[in-house]
DNA sequence: GTGACGAATAAGTCTGACTTTTTGGCTCCG
DNA sequence: CGGAGCCAAAAAGTCAGACTTATTCGTCAC
């Protein structure tokens, strides 16, 4: 399921950015291409490509007569998916969805009312659609029918704001919700509390009223705040 | 000032990279290696290798057969600060300070809140030092001096926060601050009120006052928006 | 019209030789 | 004893060419 499955340089990604990204090379380490070329049994050249790719993510730097240096999280682009994907895969999980879940708790109020203004027809319909879904899977023990819902409802909210830095947290979201579901304390059925609000918030939304979905919109992060046990006096 | 400076690949992507954000290939648009390794006079190897990060950034998708596929916008990784610089260099540069100021009006206030409970002694004291510089280069017309001091003091808030991913969102202040004071409507000395709030913004994180200092750097953030003209009663 | 086969094509991969930059040590001189 | 400058080693960087593989498109038979 990850994006760089094809190709060679693909595969040395996929195991050694989450090494990267797990901590497994203190920073100001040191490899060596060629090294890596031979532990991957690849030509220089894939590991070059898949050295430039970790480059462009600020994960390691390359010096001449040094060997690429890994760099301290703090030089991460904890924004590229990818590297997203990678820590939500390792160890440190909860710290990176506590992180995330600060972001959403940021972002999604003020997308919700930006969407309150500028929510085609076609996305308002298709909120309706969402929250109506995710009442009618919220009992049962469907939690994966419900993801679903709940995954498309806020996706919906972050493109219709209309800002493109909204919209591409679409999948972070995701991932978020997706993480919840399945990693976290979610063996019962949601709040039933939530639920309301997802479908007053797709009301608002309707109506065009920004401050209303704003707010309602603040209560749902609040809510996923506490879930995980992040103060919010 | 670029950071893919080094290397001849980086010289590729320093002309490569802003063309295609810049627009200048329609999305769906195919480009090959060989012919764009003759067009810059450098082997395939280093083609390639720009390709890769190209890809990493979704800009780009290289597919056998076909060749290297340019993607629509909404594919990109808009979070990437070298995709950033690059939008901010090209000609839709308004759109972009427009879509990172909304974002800055959601993230800045959560961030100053949780910085009322996380700043440490030093940050504090750093916060105040850089309020303190904006109010005496307030006047004068030191727009230099000035900028330097608020996109410090916005740095500290976002680092003191204690997100990572509030804290990666400082490279982006700084370039929408600077950017303000270049290239948009910015000749007077600034808004005296706006430092009255930044110097405001401190006494509440210096205090704890966590509700004081999200609700203050909301003010400020309004204030962004407004000279954007982008609407918020 | 549809399906299968085959040829053309462009990315993907590998190899080996060469270049360039940087660093660390060593010498030589003050 | 210490510092400036030089030299050699090391590792990334670059290049050229040959080969492989997957994909697509056109053609031909059914």
């Amino acid at each position: 399921m990850s994006t760089s499955g094809r190709g060679l340089h693909g595969r040395v990604l996929d195991t050694l950015g989450p090494e990267i990204t797990a901590g497994g090379y203190p920073p100001g380490s040191v490899l060596r291409t060629d090294e890596l070329a031979q532990r991957f049994d690849v030509s220089r050249s894939v590991m070059r490509e898949a050295v430039r790719v970790l480059e462009s993510m600020h994960l390691v730097a390359s010096r001449r007569r040094v060997g690429v240096t890994v760099l301290p999280p703090a030089e991460w682009n904890v924004y590229d998916p990818q590297v997203i994907r990678w820590r939500l895969a390792g160890a440190d999980r909860p710290r990176q969805l506590r992180s995330l879940t600060v972001l959403r708790s940021a972002v999604e109020p003020v997308a919700a009312g930006l969407a309150a203004r500028n929510a085609t027809a076609e996305q308002c319909a298709a909120l309706t659609e969402c929250a109506l879904g995710m009442v009618a899977t919220s009992r049962g023990h469907r939690l994966e029918d419900y993801l679903v819902h709940d995954t498309a409802f806020h996706r919906v909210i972050l493109t219709a704001s209309g800002n493109e830095m909204f919209a591409r947290l679409g999948d972070v979201v995701a991932e978020v919700l997706a993480g919840r579901t399945h990693h976290e304390v979610m063996f019962e059925d949601p709040d039933p509390a939530a639920v309301t609000l997802h479908v007053q918030v797709a009301e608002a939304v309707r109506e065009g009223d920004a401050a209303r979905a704003e707010e309602l919109t603040r209560e749902i992060t609040v809510g996923a705040l506490q879930e995980l046990d992040i103060l919010a006096p």
